[in-house]
DNA sequence: AATGAATGAGGTTTCATTCAT
DNA sequence: TATGAATGAAACCTCATTCAT
């Protein structure tokens, strides 16, 4: 039930935005009472703090699997990340829209829960890029924090147009923004 | 008086949200009572409508100033255009968030009118990039239309973090993402 | 301006309804502010009671006229009484359904006024049918008071439902019912 | 607690009008809070609206069990139908006033609901005389259905002045009506 | 004669939450 | 494990009215 109870409140929060549903769509879309509610989850903002510890626990997983995979070149984990991002939409979309959007909705505890594991996601690519120079591969003038934001930006801002049913699929998508981040789009 | 409103209103937007701000939130803020508001608006939703409209359209105005200067290279445009951006998280830091994370909020005769103004900006971006190809600045090869959605996660991702008062101000990053975009980050 | 006022006022109160509808719906109707209003009215309820006052003294001021006419007999009188409040539903279908509806909505010191002129209506039918019983036109053990309001019925409650565009007109309407009313249903 | 909600209505709109009572006025008159009326209605209007299906719901079935009844004459039919209206505002008063006032403030929806019944209520009526006239008890001439708006015109108007508590009871108007409806006034 | 800005009280409705069962 | 009744605070919005100009 507590599965249940999340997954539908992920979508309704994807489609209507988490402050506009109310328990009772929640509960509504499934069939239960709001007493049901909260015999499972003590406030509406712990239901939010979970699906953010999921997605973000999920993301984290995976980004791990693919830097500790020790038969991939550097280029390849780079690509691997970004398509990671992307495929996440397809896979996760709901998810990692009421993530990026509704975080402003948590309490600040649960925001000091969720924020450094954001942050480690990030400083896991800053890490990477680092690698990159120290080997040779990348310049050594890259402002390296920025140029990591850049990145994310590129890959979380998918999450605003990128459809998956569209005429290029994910592991395009993620092909065409690895060659732009390494080569730019000089001639 | 509606000014006053509409100004108090995008700071109370951008720090609590738009759903969360209440009437009287905004009115108190600046010491007048409810009615007044109605006075002006006739629904909260039409101010935000108004919040929307005065952002893309001073936004989209000077991006038609910089396309429009003969006097700038190719390369200049690029750069300003993303100049563009971040100085305006910096001028317009509050207008900016509201536009981006509020837009969800119109009602469907609002969005018809903002999209295309949204899609405009973003034409107006390839188009510069497919006059780049012409000239032959930059590669054939390129995916204009996912270009394009790259750069602007690039630079609309920085109002999610981009701090104008920290230690690199929004010309340093300007050219740091210019830069980026240009060359990529291989060595 | 008065006048424009009142007249828009009995049309919009006839369509939706005192309560219902507000200053703001008078005076936009007529293209000026509520400023306007209030010079020539000191509240809505002073707009109320200046249409009831203009229904019913016009309306007594018929009936008068009907029977003080030497020339009539009484039938004639009772069918023309008749066939006012018919014709007045025809004329000011309006005024009249306001009247009757939106009574209660007078202040108890308006109704004070009112409601005396009203009962004058009533007592002026029980005057005529006493006068046919002492000619011996009518039965002598009529319940006069109950019968006026039987008749009264009959005419006022066709504000309810005759539609003088229909297949009857309110003539033949009122003879149907003078007919009704002297001779009864019976065969 | 429903019923208790719709019986209070009923007497509070009876008293000051639907669109003047308060939701706040009804739960006060209750001692409960607003919350607990939107836990059984939805909205102002569906509270009327049950009250609406209630009153003629029921005095449809009662005007049945008259017509049905097959011990009564045509005459007792007819004088029956005519207390049974008469009867009501004795009894269900404050509900017949509400359901001939505020019809208006019913939905367009509502009303689909309501008018057949209505008219179901006069066509049993128009039905009744036309059996009349078949069995040679009325006349022929007889323009059934003006005659019988007259006839509900005499009952329905007499809840705007008839009151149960004076000199004449419900059953002594009925006859007088009843005595009107067939032979008229004349000698 | 008319406007336009502002008020403040009150309207209907929504909603997260509680709690006895 | 789940329900259903109830709360109370707050939301958006309407409106009759006032008043300086």
């Amino acid at each position: 039930m507590k599965e249940k109870i999340t997954e539908h409140s992920i979508q309704l929060f994807d489609k209507k935005g988490f402050t506009v549903t109310s328990i009772q769509d929640i509960v509504e879309s499934i069939g239960v009472t709001k007493g049901t509610f909260y015999y499972y989850f003590s406030s509406k903002e712990e239901l939010l703090m979970e699906i953010h510890l999921r997605y973000i626990d999920d993301l984290l997983t995976k980004q791990m699997k693919i830097l500790d995979d020790h038969h991939k070149s550097f280029k390849e984990k780079l690509f691997s990340i970004i398509h990671l991002s992307i495929l996440d939409i397809k896979k996760q979309g709901a998810s990692a829209k009421v993530f990026f959007r509704e975080m402003r909705h948590l309490s600040p505890e649960s925001l000091d829960k969720i924020n450094p594991k954001r942050d480690q996601y990030r400083f896991n690519i800053e890490n990477l890029l680092n690698e990159g120079i120290a080997s040779g591969e990348l310049r050594e003038s890259l402002n390296v924090p920025i140029v990591t934001f850049g990145i994310l930006g590129i890959t979380n801002w998918s999450y605003q147009w990128f459809n998956p049913e569209g005429s290029i699929d994910d592991k395009q998508l993620a092909e065409i923004f690895t060659d732009m981040v390494f080569k730019g789009i000089e001639v």
